[in-house]
DNA sequence: TTAAACATAGACCGATTGGTCAAAGAAACG
DNA sequence: CGTTTCTTTGACCAATCGGTCTATGTTTAA
């Protein structure tokens, strides 16, 4: 099984290079532990020692495989992107009308960020905890803005090419929008339990892709 | 001068009713600069030292003035989310076309969250770094997001009788969409510097607006 | 069997965290 | 004046922070 996360390729209990007992622990697994962790607390929040605990492993071994708390961060933040956009590609590109796919997913998120429990997008979540001035981060999460707008667009180009959506519609704007959407529709889901305010904006959202 | 925050009444330099000295600081002006702080960093990485430094007060005084961190961070909250909301108010309630202010509102909301220096919104960043399980937090961001809700809300019922929006549209949906988007518009205007982005959200939500 | 190469647990580090407290100072009252 | 009431300063606190390191396995290759 081999995960590629950070240009890292983690080979887990494949044919061993080197000498030495393997690790008693999935570098992945763990790293999925800790991301639910920042994702619900956010990263200054999240201490070393709760993140040993939720992760399972020693300190050593974290930053022997890790690195370090920021660098830690970063990989979560990079699982959790991939994860996120092969999600929406595949809703997204799934046969069948193009519109009806960008339905889908909206309902899908709407649903998803109205659970007690959401807890919004990690990475609109750490867009709140840094900004500009943290170059790394801040090429981190626009990337991923970008590939979500990216997405949307495709899907509205090929909506327009089958006559679902007027020649004439600005689809980078809507493409820009749409993400725009799902990122505040996220934040809004980390506070807000009741349903409705998620359904409305999906609602309105959606009545813009009429065909006028 | 009196400022109304948190139920407590700050007088500066009125006349005294008790005998000591007068504070040697604007409560308001520190709570401005502690707002400052909490906006640009988050809560958690804003450490007490700071806190102090950029308030230009004593622990002592912090403390007996604002309780605590937490206390503090609320009060910022409550600062921000009246300044915010009296201005959208103002905004969206000048005379002439409602559809116009809104116009004007987003376009004003799309040129702030393009400076390369944006913070994007307060009240959005807290939601990000707190969620439904802190009950006290939440419901101060759940009243904030309902008071902008509310302001669209009324803008686009004055709309609708004087015909600028069509009759069945739901405005009930499209405030809370438009709410929703100046929540994503303001997050994504914390890492995104270039306004590309930010004007396609705009250029997107007011093309809803046109009359069908 | 032995040594090299790995992983583990956990002690340990200085620095910083949020928060408290005592001492000193300043203004307004009698 | 002196007392009272307030403020300010800065020392101080235990706890925790992110990070390092040593000692002790444990496995494999020679």
């Amino acid at each position: 099984m081999k995960i590629n996360i950070d240009r890292t390729v983690y080979v887990c209990n494949a044919s061993k290079m080197s000498r030495g007992p393997d690790k008693q622990f999935d570098p992945q697994e763990a790293l999925g532990k800790a991301m639910k962790l920042f994702w619900a607390k956010g990263y200054a929040a999240t201490g070393l020692a709760e993140l040993q605990e939720q992760m399972g492993i020693g300190r050593k071994s974290l930053y022997d495989t890790f690195g370090n708390k920021r660098q830690l961060f970063i990989k979560t933040l990079q699982l959790y992107s991939d994860s996120v956009g092969r999600r929406i590609f595949r809703e997204l590109n799934m046969e069948g009308s193009p519109l009806g796919n960008v339905r889908r997913l909206m309902r899908a998120l709407q649903k998803q960020h109205s659970m007690p429990e959401s807890m919004g997008c990690l990475l609109g979540v750490s867009m709140a905890q840094f900004r500009t001035n943290d170059a790394e981060m801040a090429k981190v999460l626009r990337h991923h803005i970008k590939g979500i707008e990216e997405a949307f667009y495709k899907t509205f180009k090929r909506a327009q090419d089958v006559g679902e959506l007027d020649g004439n519609t600005n689809i980078r704007d809507l493409a820009r929008l749409f993400m725009g959407i799902a990122q505040g529709l996220a934040l809004i889901g980390r506070v807000q339990d009741a349903p409705a305010v998620q359904r409305s904006i999906v609602n309105a959202a959606l009545a813009t892709l009429k065909t006028g």
